[in-house]
DNA sequence: CTCTTGACGCCGG
DNA sequence: TCCGGCGCCAAGA
């Protein structure tokens, strides 16, 4: 566990941890699921703290990955079979997208 | 204290 | 589908 204090920070990452490979979440959904902040927290977290955590597994609502990280999050979802888009830049939120509990 | 910035989201055109 | 605008909350200067 990475010592880090803040519950919130710790909420966030294990929410991300709980993702399946193959699965999403985007920000806003993570956010909603630890029930505190919004995207913009969530999205400071794993810029900071995300390095212990499947971070490519958590993207945009529209199915884009996230900023800076767009090849290497692509590449690693696309090995985990994700479903991605015909055209590969962007994640089918429809069948990739998972709530924390609930299959599909 | 105010202002800006950020791994964001939603709505309208 | 692409673009612009507004809202959101926290950290840093």
């Amino acid at each position: 566990m990475r010592v880090e204090h803040n519950a919130y920070v710790e909420k966030v990452l294990s929410v991300v941890e709980s993702i399946p490979p193959g699965r999403v979440m985007s920000y806003g959904d993570v956010a909603e699921y630890v029930g505190i902040g919004g995207p913009r927290q969530v999205g400071r977290v794993m810029s900071e703290y995300g390095g212990g955590v499947p971070w490519w597994r958590v993207i945009r609502t529209n199915g884009s990955p996230p900023a800076c990280h767009e090849r290497e999050a692509l590449e690693l979802l696309r090995a985990e079979g994700a479903a991605l888009r015909p055209d590969g830049l962007r994640v089918d939120m429809r069948l990739a997208r998972w709530d924390g509990s609930r299959a599909r």
